[in-house]
DNA sequence: CCTGCTTGTCCATAATCTTAAACACTCGAG
DNA sequence: CTCGAGTGTTTAAGATTATGGACAAGCAGG
Protein backbone atom coordinates (compact mmCIF):
# COMPACT_ATOMS: atom_id res chain seq x y z
CA UNK A 1 0.00 0.00 0.00
CA UNK A 2 2.06 2.90 -1.24
CA UNK A 3 -0.74 5.44 -0.95
CA UNK A 4 -1.09 6.86 2.54
CA UNK A 5 -4.86 6.86 2.74
CA UNK A 6 -4.78 7.71 6.43
CA UNK A 7 -2.69 10.84 6.00
CA UNK A 8 -4.84 11.95 3.09
CA UNK A 9 -8.03 11.56 5.02
CA UNK A 10 -6.60 13.30 8.06
CA UNK A 11 -5.30 16.15 5.95
CA UNK A 12 -8.64 16.60 4.25
CA UNK A 13 -10.62 16.35 7.45
CA UNK A 14 -8.51 18.93 9.25
CA UNK A 15 -8.50 21.16 6.19
CA UNK A 16 -12.27 21.15 6.36
CA UNK A 17 -12.13 21.82 10.10
CA UNK A 18 -13.99 18.66 11.09
CA UNK A 19 -13.43 16.45 14.13
CA UNK A 20 -13.42 12.69 13.72
CA UNK A 21 -16.78 12.53 15.44
CA UNK A 22 -18.30 15.30 13.34
CA UNK A 23 -17.11 13.69 10.12
CA UNK A 24 -18.31 10.31 11.33
CA UNK A 25 -21.73 11.73 12.09
CA UNK A 26 -22.04 13.31 8.65
CA UNK A 27 -20.75 10.19 6.95
CA UNK A 28 -22.90 7.77 8.92
CA UNK A 29 -19.97 5.76 10.25
CA UNK A 30 -18.40 5.50 13.68
CA UNK A 31 -15.68 7.83 14.92
CA UNK A 32 -13.56 4.81 15.73
CA UNK A 33 -13.45 3.87 12.08
CA UNK A 34 -12.20 7.31 11.14
CA UNK A 35 -9.51 6.97 13.77
CA UNK A 36 -8.40 3.56 12.55
CA UNK A 37 -8.34 4.63 8.93
CA UNK A 38 -6.28 7.72 9.71
CA UNK A 39 -3.76 5.58 11.55
CA UNK A 40 -3.63 3.17 8.60
CA UNK A 41 -4.53 0.38 10.96
CA UNK A 42 -7.17 -0.73 8.51
CA UNK A 43 -7.56 -0.38 4.76
CA UNK A 44 -11.16 0.72 4.40
CA UNK A 45 -13.39 -0.88 1.83
CA UNK A 46 -14.14 1.33 -1.11
CA UNK A 47 -17.74 1.60 0.01
CA UNK A 48 -16.70 2.75 3.48
CA UNK A 49 -14.25 5.26 2.13
CA UNK A 50 -16.93 6.56 -0.17
CA UNK A 51 -19.32 6.97 2.75
CA UNK A 52 -16.67 8.86 4.69
CA UNK A 53 -15.83 11.14 1.77
CA UNK A 54 -19.50 11.82 1.17
CA UNK A 55 -19.45 13.46 4.57
CA UNK A 56 -16.84 16.00 3.51
CA UNK A 57 -18.07 16.01 0.70
CA UNK A 58 -15.48 14.79 -1.77
CA UNK A 59 -15.40 12.24 -4.57
CA UNK A 60 -13.13 9.22 -4.62
CA UNK A 61 -11.48 10.61 -7.75
CA UNK A 62 -10.72 13.87 -5.98
CA UNK A 63 -9.46 12.01 -2.95
CA UNK A 64 -6.93 9.98 -4.89
CA UNK A 65 -6.02 12.82 -7.23
CA UNK A 66 -5.19 15.15 -4.39
CA UNK A 67 -1.50 15.99 -4.33
CA UNK A 68 -0.53 16.51 -0.72
CA UNK A 69 3.19 16.78 -1.44
CA UNK A 70 2.65 19.98 -3.40
CA UNK A 71 -0.24 21.73 -1.72
CA UNK A 72 -1.84 24.41 -3.82
CA UNK A 73 -0.76 27.90 -2.93
CA UNK A 74 -3.50 29.93 -1.29
CA UNK A 75 -1.80 33.23 -0.58
CA UNK A 76 0.29 35.21 -3.03
CA UNK A 77 2.65 38.03 -2.23
CA UNK A 78 2.66 41.07 -4.49
CA UNK A 79 5.74 39.88 -6.33
CA UNK A 80 4.32 36.39 -6.67
CA UNK A 81 1.83 37.62 -9.24
CA UNK A 82 3.01 37.03 -12.77
CA UNK A 83 3.34 40.12 -14.92
CA UNK A 84 1.71 39.68 -18.32
CA UNK A 85 1.59 43.29 -19.49
CA UNK A 86 3.94 45.95 -20.77
CA UNK A 87 5.16 49.41 -19.79
CA UNK A 88 1.81 51.10 -20.29
CA UNK A 89 -0.50 48.33 -19.18
CA UNK A 90 0.32 46.07 -16.25
CA UNK A 91 -1.56 42.77 -15.98
CA UNK A 92 -0.59 40.80 -12.91
CA UNK A 93 -2.00 37.28 -12.83
CA UNK A 94 -3.05 35.57 -9.63
CA UNK A 95 -2.20 31.88 -9.19
CA UNK A 96 -0.48 31.61 -12.53
CA UNK A 97 1.34 28.54 -11.22
CA UNK A 98 -1.89 26.68 -10.63
CA UNK A 99 -2.57 24.21 -13.39
CA UNK A 100 -6.31 23.64 -13.46
CA UNK A 101 -7.56 27.12 -12.79
CA UNK A 102 -11.18 27.92 -13.39
CA UNK A 103 -10.62 31.64 -13.13
CA UNK A 104 -8.21 34.24 -14.37
CA UNK A 105 -7.86 36.92 -11.74
CA UNK A 106 -5.87 39.97 -12.71
CA UNK A 107 -4.59 43.07 -11.01
CA UNK A 108 -4.67 45.54 -13.89
CA UNK A 109 -3.01 48.96 -14.02
CA UNK A 110 -3.31 51.39 -16.91
CA UNK A 111 -1.03 54.41 -17.31
CA UNK A 112 -2.71 57.73 -18.10
CA UNK A 113 -4.23 57.52 -21.57
CA UNK A 114 -3.40 53.82 -21.96
CA UNK A 115 -5.89 51.06 -22.71
CA UNK A 116 -6.45 47.78 -24.46
CA UNK A 117 -6.21 49.41 -27.87
CA UNK A 118 -8.67 50.53 -30.49
CA UNK A 119 -9.62 46.98 -31.44
CA UNK A 120 -12.58 45.62 -29.55
CA UNK A 121 -11.82 42.43 -27.63
CA UNK A 122 -14.03 39.39 -28.11
CA UNK A 123 -13.63 35.98 -26.51
CA UNK A 124 -15.58 33.30 -24.70
CA UNK A 125 -16.78 33.32 -21.14
CA UNK A 126 -17.72 36.01 -18.71
CA UNK A 127 -15.73 38.62 -16.89
CA UNK A 128 -16.18 41.20 -14.18
CA UNK A 129 -14.21 43.47 -11.91
CA UNK A 130 -14.02 46.40 -9.57
CA UNK A 131 -12.23 49.69 -10.13
CA UNK A 132 -10.04 50.54 -7.15
CA UNK A 133 -8.26 53.69 -8.40
CA UNK A 134 -8.62 56.25 -11.15
CA UNK A 135 -11.26 56.49 -13.85
CA UNK A 136 -11.79 53.86 -16.54
CA UNK A 137 -13.86 54.12 -19.64
CA UNK A 138 -15.33 50.70 -20.38
CA UNK A 139 -17.05 50.07 -23.66
CA UNK A 140 -19.22 46.94 -23.90
CA UNK A 141 -21.35 46.26 -26.91
CA UNK A 142 -22.79 49.57 -28.00
CA UNK A 143 -22.64 51.37 -24.67
CA UNK A 144 -19.74 53.04 -22.86
CA UNK A 145 -19.36 54.37 -19.35
CA UNK A 146 -16.68 55.86 -17.15
CA UNK A 147 -16.26 53.99 -13.88
CA UNK A 148 -14.57 55.34 -10.76
CA UNK A 149 -13.23 53.68 -7.61
CA UNK A 150 -15.72 51.29 -6.04
CA UNK A 151 -17.70 50.88 -9.23
CA UNK A 152 -17.78 47.56 -10.98
CA UNK A 153 -18.71 45.70 -14.18
CA UNK A 154 -19.70 42.26 -15.31
CA UNK A 155 -20.49 41.11 -18.84
CA UNK A 156 -20.32 38.23 -21.26
CA UNK A 157 -16.95 38.29 -22.98
CA UNK A 158 -18.54 37.57 -26.34
CA UNK A 159 -19.67 41.18 -26.37
CA UNK A 160 -16.99 43.35 -27.96
CA UNK A 161 -15.28 45.26 -25.18
CA UNK A 162 -12.44 47.71 -24.55
CA UNK A 163 -10.79 49.38 -21.57
CA UNK A 164 -9.21 52.86 -21.56
CA UNK A 165 -7.84 55.02 -18.78
CA UNK A 166 -10.06 58.13 -18.95
CA UNK A 167 -8.21 60.13 -16.30
CA UNK A 168 -4.88 61.82 -15.81
CA UNK A 169 -3.58 59.46 -13.14
CA UNK A 170 -2.95 55.70 -13.38
CA UNK A 171 -6.01 53.55 -12.75
CA UNK A 172 -6.26 50.09 -11.26
CA UNK A 173 -8.81 47.31 -11.64
CA UNK A 174 -9.18 43.90 -10.05
CA UNK A 175 -10.75 41.68 -12.67
CA UNK A 176 -11.81 38.09 -13.02
CA UNK A 177 -12.75 35.99 -16.03
CA UNK A 178 -13.68 32.44 -16.84
CA UNK A 179 -12.67 30.22 -18.52
CA UNK A 180 -9.00 31.15 -18.13
CA UNK A 181 -7.60 33.01 -21.13
CA UNK A 182 -4.05 32.97 -19.77
CA UNK B 1 -22.33 2.88 -3.42
CA UNK B 2 -23.06 5.02 -6.44
CA UNK B 3 -19.80 4.22 -8.21
CA UNK B 4 -19.92 0.95 -10.13
CA UNK B 5 -16.49 -0.34 -9.19
CA UNK B 6 -17.25 -3.74 -10.68
CA UNK B 7 -18.10 -2.41 -14.11
CA UNK B 8 -15.07 -0.16 -14.09
CA UNK B 9 -12.75 -2.98 -13.24
CA UNK B 10 -14.30 -5.28 -15.80
CA UNK B 11 -14.12 -2.61 -18.47
CA UNK B 12 -10.48 -1.93 -17.74
CA UNK B 13 -9.57 -5.59 -17.54
CA UNK B 14 -11.18 -6.45 -20.85
CA UNK B 15 -9.74 -3.35 -22.49
CA UNK B 16 -6.31 -4.61 -21.52
CA UNK B 17 -7.20 -8.07 -22.81
CA UNK B 18 -6.69 -9.84 -19.49
CA UNK B 19 -8.64 -12.76 -18.06
CA UNK B 20 -9.68 -12.72 -14.41
CA UNK B 21 -7.03 -15.32 -13.66
CA UNK B 22 -4.30 -13.50 -15.55
CA UNK B 23 -5.06 -10.24 -13.78
CA UNK B 24 -5.27 -12.06 -10.46
CA UNK B 25 -1.89 -13.64 -11.06
CA UNK B 26 -0.27 -10.31 -11.88
CA UNK B 27 -1.95 -8.61 -8.94
CA UNK B 28 -1.21 -11.36 -6.45
CA UNK B 29 -4.84 -11.96 -5.52
CA UNK B 30 -7.23 -14.79 -6.26
CA UNK B 31 -9.33 -14.95 -9.37
CA UNK B 32 -12.38 -15.41 -7.20
CA UNK B 33 -11.86 -11.97 -5.75
CA UNK B 34 -11.74 -10.40 -9.18
CA UNK B 35 -14.97 -12.18 -10.01
CA UNK B 36 -16.70 -11.02 -6.84
CA UNK B 37 -15.54 -7.43 -7.27
CA UNK B 38 -16.69 -7.31 -10.87
CA UNK B 39 -20.11 -8.53 -9.81
CA UNK B 40 -20.21 -5.91 -7.05
CA UNK B 41 -20.79 -8.69 -4.57
CA UNK B 42 -18.06 -7.23 -2.39
CA UNK B 43 -16.67 -3.76 -1.95
CA UNK B 44 -12.94 -4.34 -2.01
CA UNK B 45 -10.72 -2.69 0.52
CA UNK B 46 -8.62 0.10 -0.86
CA UNK B 47 -5.52 -2.02 -0.39
CA UNK B 48 -7.05 -4.89 -2.35
CA UNK B 49 -8.20 -2.63 -5.13
CA UNK B 50 -4.75 -1.10 -5.27
CA UNK B 51 -3.19 -4.55 -5.55
CA UNK B 52 -5.55 -5.42 -8.36
CA UNK B 53 -4.90 -2.18 -10.24
CA UNK B 54 -1.15 -2.62 -9.82
CA UNK B 55 -1.57 -5.69 -11.99
CA UNK B 56 -2.94 -3.65 -14.88
CA UNK B 57 -1.08 -1.32 -14.07
CA UNK B 58 -3.22 1.67 -13.15
CA UNK B 59 -3.36 4.07 -10.22
CA UNK B 60 -6.33 4.49 -7.95
CA UNK B 61 -6.64 8.08 -9.12
CA UNK B 62 -6.81 6.96 -12.73
CA UNK B 63 -9.28 4.26 -11.86
CA UNK B 64 -11.71 6.64 -10.22
CA UNK B 65 -11.10 9.44 -12.69
CA UNK B 66 -11.94 7.22 -15.64
CA UNK B 67 -15.23 8.29 -17.11
CA UNK B 68 -16.84 5.24 -18.67
CA UNK B 69 -20.20 6.87 -19.36
CA UNK B 70 -18.63 9.51 -21.57
CA UNK B 71 -15.41 7.98 -22.81
CA UNK B 72 -12.78 10.49 -23.87
CA UNK B 73 -12.62 10.95 -27.58
CA UNK B 74 -9.81 9.01 -29.19
CA UNK B 75 -10.22 9.80 -32.89
CA UNK B 76 -10.75 13.23 -34.37
CA UNK B 77 -11.92 13.97 -37.89
CA UNK B 78 -10.29 16.81 -39.79
CA UNK B 79 -12.94 19.30 -38.81
CA UNK B 80 -12.87 18.23 -35.17
CA UNK B 81 -9.61 20.05 -34.64
CA UNK B 82 -10.06 23.41 -33.00
CA UNK B 83 -8.42 26.35 -34.72
CA UNK B 84 -6.70 28.63 -32.23
CA UNK B 85 -4.65 30.72 -34.66
CA UNK B 86 -5.37 33.80 -36.73
CA UNK B 87 -4.84 35.02 -40.28
CA UNK B 88 -1.05 34.97 -39.95
CA UNK B 89 -0.59 31.98 -37.67
CA UNK B 90 -2.82 28.93 -37.76
CA UNK B 91 -2.90 26.88 -34.57
CA UNK B 92 -5.17 23.90 -34.82
CA UNK B 93 -5.61 22.40 -31.37
CA UNK B 94 -6.11 18.66 -30.98
CA UNK B 95 -8.35 17.46 -28.16
CA UNK B 96 -9.18 20.99 -27.12
CA UNK B 97 -12.04 19.49 -25.14
CA UNK B 98 -9.64 17.78 -22.80
CA UNK B 99 -8.50 19.78 -19.83
CA UNK B 100 -5.11 19.66 -18.13
CA UNK B 101 -2.94 18.80 -21.10
CA UNK B 102 0.85 18.79 -20.91
CA UNK B 103 2.31 17.81 -24.23
CA UNK B 104 5.57 17.51 -26.12
CA UNK B 105 5.43 17.53 -29.91
CA UNK B 106 7.14 15.11 -32.32
CA UNK B 107 7.36 14.86 -36.10
CA UNK B 108 7.23 11.14 -36.90
CA UNK B 109 7.76 9.40 -40.17
CA UNK B 110 7.23 5.71 -40.96
CA UNK B 111 8.51 3.91 -44.05
CA UNK B 112 6.07 1.69 -45.96
CA UNK B 113 5.07 -1.24 -43.78
CA UNK B 114 7.03 -0.01 -40.79
CA UNK B 115 5.56 0.47 -37.33
CA UNK B 116 6.24 0.24 -33.63
CA UNK B 117 6.27 -3.55 -33.73
CA UNK B 118 3.85 -6.27 -32.81
CA UNK B 119 4.12 -5.62 -29.08
CA UNK B 120 1.58 -3.21 -27.73
CA UNK B 121 3.14 -0.15 -26.07
CA UNK B 122 2.07 0.77 -22.56
CA UNK B 123 3.40 3.65 -20.52
CA UNK B 124 2.28 6.53 -18.36
CA UNK B 125 0.95 9.83 -19.59
CA UNK B 126 -0.97 10.94 -22.63
CA UNK B 127 -0.16 11.27 -26.29
CA UNK B 128 -1.75 12.62 -29.42
CA UNK B 129 -0.88 13.63 -32.95
CA UNK B 130 -1.84 14.46 -36.52
CA UNK B 131 -1.15 12.50 -39.66
CA UNK B 132 0.21 14.79 -42.36
CA UNK B 133 1.08 12.28 -45.05
CA UNK B 134 0.34 8.65 -45.81
CA UNK B 135 -1.92 6.24 -43.99
CA UNK B 136 -1.34 4.99 -40.43
CA UNK B 137 -3.11 2.18 -38.66
CA UNK B 138 -3.42 3.05 -34.99
CA UNK B 139 -4.58 0.50 -32.44
CA UNK B 140 -5.64 1.82 -29.05
CA UNK B 141 -7.19 -0.40 -26.43
CA UNK B 142 -9.60 -2.65 -28.26
CA UNK B 143 -10.19 -0.45 -31.28
CA UNK B 144 -8.11 0.20 -34.38
CA UNK B 145 -8.45 2.71 -37.16
CA UNK B 146 -6.57 3.82 -40.22
CA UNK B 147 -5.94 7.53 -40.18
CA UNK B 148 -5.15 9.63 -43.25
CA UNK B 149 -3.77 13.12 -43.74
CA UNK B 150 -5.51 15.72 -41.55
CA UNK B 151 -6.88 13.20 -39.11
CA UNK B 152 -5.67 13.00 -35.54
CA UNK B 153 -5.62 11.01 -32.33
CA UNK B 154 -5.35 11.55 -28.60
CA UNK B 155 -5.37 8.90 -25.88
CA UNK B 156 -4.06 7.92 -22.47
CA UNK B 157 -0.79 6.08 -22.93
CA UNK B 158 -1.78 3.47 -20.36
CA UNK B 159 -4.01 2.00 -23.04
CA UNK B 160 -2.03 -0.54 -25.05
CA UNK B 161 -1.25 1.05 -28.40
CA UNK B 162 0.61 0.46 -31.65
CA UNK B 163 1.38 2.38 -34.84
CA UNK B 164 1.80 0.84 -38.28
CA UNK B 165 2.16 2.38 -41.70
CA UNK B 166 -0.81 0.95 -43.56
CA UNK B 167 0.09 2.39 -46.97
CA UNK B 168 2.74 2.00 -49.68
CA UNK B 169 4.29 5.42 -49.27
CA UNK B 170 6.05 6.91 -46.23
CA UNK B 171 3.75 8.50 -43.71
CA UNK B 172 4.30 11.39 -41.38
CA UNK B 173 2.74 12.33 -38.10
CA UNK B 174 3.01 15.37 -35.90
CA UNK B 175 2.64 13.89 -32.44
CA UNK B 176 2.84 15.01 -28.86
CA UNK B 177 3.32 13.06 -25.67
CA UNK B 178 3.72 13.59 -21.96
CA UNK B 179 5.76 13.11 -19.95
CA UNK B 180 8.63 13.08 -22.46
CA UNK B 181 9.49 9.40 -22.98
CA UNK B 182 12.12 10.22 -25.62
C1' DC C 1 -16.67 -38.27 -28.52
C1' DC C 2 -12.91 -37.35 -25.71
C1' DT C 3 -8.86 -34.73 -23.70
C1' DG C 4 -6.78 -30.77 -22.07
C1' DC C 5 -6.88 -26.06 -21.36
C1' DT C 6 -9.30 -22.04 -20.74
C1' DT C 7 -13.00 -19.24 -19.05
C1' DG C 8 -16.11 -17.20 -15.07
C1' DT C 9 -18.79 -18.50 -10.96
C1' DC C 10 -19.64 -20.27 -6.41
C1' DC C 11 -18.81 -21.86 -1.47
C1' DA C 12 -16.81 -22.69 3.19
C1' DT C 13 -13.35 -20.82 5.90
C1' DA C 14 -9.79 -17.63 7.25
C1' DA C 15 -8.62 -12.95 7.47
C1' DT C 16 -9.88 -8.31 7.72
C1' DC C 17 -12.83 -4.52 8.38
C1' DT C 18 -16.60 -2.04 11.12
C1' DT C 19 -19.14 -1.20 15.10
C1' DA C 20 -20.26 -0.04 19.86
C1' DA C 21 -18.58 1.20 23.99
C1' DA C 22 -15.11 2.44 27.11
C1' DC C 23 -10.79 4.90 27.91
C1' DA C 24 -7.53 8.78 28.49
C1' DC C 25 -6.62 13.33 27.51
C1' DT C 26 -7.33 18.58 26.94
C1' DC C 27 -9.71 22.78 27.62
C1' DG C 28 -12.69 26.35 29.59
C1' DA C 29 -16.40 27.50 32.95
C1' DG C 30 -18.03 27.61 37.47
C1' DC D 1 -10.28 21.88 41.87
C1' DT D 2 -14.35 19.81 39.59
C1' DC D 3 -17.36 19.39 36.14
C1' DG D 4 -18.86 18.92 31.42
C1' DA D 5 -17.99 18.68 26.70
C1' DG D 6 -14.85 18.26 23.50
C1' DT D 7 -10.89 15.61 21.41
C1' DG D 8 -8.50 11.01 19.49
C1' DT D 9 -7.58 6.10 20.74
C1' DT D 10 -8.39 1.32 21.91
C1' DT D 11 -10.77 -3.24 22.29
C1' DA D 12 -13.97 -7.22 21.73
C1' DA D 13 -17.58 -8.72 19.04
C1' DG D 14 -20.20 -8.70 14.83
C1' DA D 15 -20.19 -7.98 9.79
C1' DT D 16 -17.86 -8.11 5.61
C1' DT D 17 -14.16 -9.29 2.60
C1' DA D 18 -10.46 -12.50 0.79
C1' DT D 19 -8.84 -17.03 0.12
C1' DG D 20 -8.33 -21.76 -1.76
C1' DG D 21 -10.58 -25.04 -4.02
C1' DA D 22 -14.44 -27.08 -6.61
C1' DC D 23 -17.68 -26.56 -10.30
C1' DA D 24 -19.77 -26.08 -14.99
C1' DA D 25 -19.36 -24.23 -19.59
C1' DG D 26 -16.79 -23.18 -23.84
C1' DC D 27 -13.28 -24.19 -27.24
C1' DA D 28 -9.56 -26.44 -30.10
C1' DG D 29 -7.30 -30.61 -31.53
C1' DG D 30 -6.85 -35.56 -31.71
Amino acid sequence: MSIDVGARLRGIRTTFGLSQRELARRAGVTNGLISLIEQNRVSPSVSSLKKVLDGVPMSLAEFFTLDLSAPLQTFFARDELVELGNAQVSLRLVAAQRSARQLTILHERYAAGAGTGDEMIVHRGEEGGVVIRGRVELTVGGSARVLGPGEAYYFASQLPHRFRNAGREPCEIISASTPPSF
